[in-house]
DNA sequence: GATGAATGAGTATTCATTCAT
DNA sequence: CATGAATGAATACTCATTCAT
């Protein structure tokens, strides 16, 4: 950010512009986000945008920012300890189905779309690290005598087929079913309890 | 597209803008696509370009057209009778894998990035649906007693899922390893086995 | 100027600007010059800027105005009496560089690429008329018996020589360099020597 | 430039676009040159502009280029053998006065106000090398005896200081007379003929 | 048919200036 | 008086599309 918003006024209006970001970025993907657009969905000059955000890259970051620190609270969530398995899978899957109701397409857009700020390790990294270690640690908890890579593997394949399943259903509207997450809590059972067969 | 080609020359003009486009498309996102670069890298004016293309829609539109076909023929392959289960299942995530291997954003680009046409059945409803029945009959051909209901939620799943892990490895670029390969075929076959416990 | 500033404290804020100002001037040239960085530069906010000055203009005439009456100082000194001719030339020369030393592309920008304020007559004609009179003073000093018109030709070409080859130094960075100071001493001499043989 | 024109329509088209810039960039200065006005005064369109120059810097590089090549040309012309001494710099001189006479600001804003191309050795810098070269040219056939470093520094102040004075003229409208171009010719002769006495 | 020059609406970004606090 | 948040006209540059040759 260009500049540390001091009054509380300033603050809003930052607020307002990663909302409209938000906005925007999810419905029409990152080739129909505009600043422009943004600032008048925010109700705000492009001017106060370009105070806070020295260019568009900056402003998805934050966009960014914001949205995977929500992820983050629903992954940690399942990780903690003191809730039967079954329970914390439970809340893996309907945490990250609640997190893209709002706006489905925004977490794909943020993932596949944006090109990442020039730093190679910019928070787009970092927060998928953080995101995988959450993984590891529900993988863990269910398994705990698997090795290490193991663990690695099945965090990888688990996160991604929830993301691939909920952004499919949320594409053809069916997110909010019960079937979608019934099936959805199967599909990551199943491979889980499968894992102790074998290894 | 605006004409026909019919004579051979056409018909190669067309071949190279398509896959000129399918490269930009896979390498720069539907954001970076330009009417203007692909006739560059397809070694063809941009006069041509529009000889056979309406507009940027049209072409981005054949595009997906072949694409498509080709994922379509692995899903079908899988689909056939005649192979034991377990191979159709480990042929249908070999030749996933496979499609996506030289361009893995290609898919992604046009299923969620790309605007599409404007005729709400497009080519690319159609398609799915197609594709979907792929994976129905892949389902069925497993769980032949259950109803219809089941088999078309479980195929949404299975292929989102698959879509899902192949998406996100490719974009780590972990996509040839054989650890993949093998747990992306854990998931599905527990998932399919699952099926039968419960319904 | 939009106010007088009374107290001390105003005056001091004026000044930091007018400092601040002719530092970004001279460092970056007009099209470079910005009212927001002068404000940050001077350590003061952009709103204080404007409680002095109304508009960019009426700010580089403040800076203007200090900046030629250093210059006029020299030229002035240059041409009192009491010293002999040689010194003279030589106090002019040697003044001329130190004017520029500091902050060499200021006197430039001033002259050449700031805009004039609006009325013809503005402070920059008033400045220059005063200067050239200065140098008027010297011609005379030295040669004595000259018609008005050839005094005042000849100012106008020994001044603007001086400049010219002062402020090629300093793009070059030689203005401190003591064969520039003698050389253009010489061309100085030489010229005013000339002067005699014809008229 | 980013593309060589290969018809005759898009050369026409260049050279409107350079020469609407020279006029522009004369006119109003390096603050006041935009690449929107140029093409409107070119008779062109914007992106006509850009299709030939990738950004302004590169435009302004191309009439830095044209406009040097002019300068240099009479340089060389007063360098050339052949002519008696007080030919070559009545020529010099001459030659520098009508070269700025019809865009009398111009030759500065180059010089000063446009910011440099990105590599340091530039068309800029290698422009001034010939240019100085040119001069040394015309010092070292008057002093024919004098060392290297002597005409170098000579060349130099003549070049700065004939600038200077032209530079100088031009902002008052008095390049044109003939008082200017004598009183040019006696600096610089009187400076010359001063050089054999002491070196 | 093929070419590539030309167009201009659209978009990112800057900066002089105002005004509520 | 001082602050700094807000404004929006201005300006660099892109790219889908047209059309004369």
């Amino acid at each position: 950010m260009r500049k540390q918003p001091r009054q509380a006024r300033s603050r809003a209006t930052v607020d307002a512009i990663v909302q409209a970001g938000t906005r925007v970025l999810g419905g029409k993907g990152w080739a129909g986000f505009n600043t422009n657009e943004v600032a008048e969905v925010a109700g705000v000059s492009i001017g106060s945008l370009y105070q806070y955000f020295p260019d568009k890259l900056s402003l998805v970051d934050a966009i960014r920012h914001r949205h995977f620190e929500e992820v983050q609270q629903v992954v940690n969530a399942a990780g903690q300890r003191g809730l039967s398995l079954a329970r914390r899978l439970e809340g893996l899957v309907r945490g990250m189905i609640e997190v893209h109701h709002s706006n489905p397409a925004l977490h794909r857009a943020l993932l596949d779309e944006v090109p990442s700020l020039k730093g190679v390790e910019s928070a787009h990294t970092v927060f998928e690290e953080e995101y995988l270690r959450g993984y590891q640690a529900v993988v863990a908890a269910i398994r705990p005598r698997s090795r290490r890579k193991t663990i690695e593997a099945a965090a990888q394949v688990i996160s991604s087929a929830i993301e691939g399943v909920i952004h499919d259903a949320a594409r053809r509207g069916t997110l909010g079913s019960t079937t979608l997450r019934r099936e959805l809590l199967d599909l990551v059972r199943a491979y889980l309890e499968a894992l102790k067969e074998h290894r």
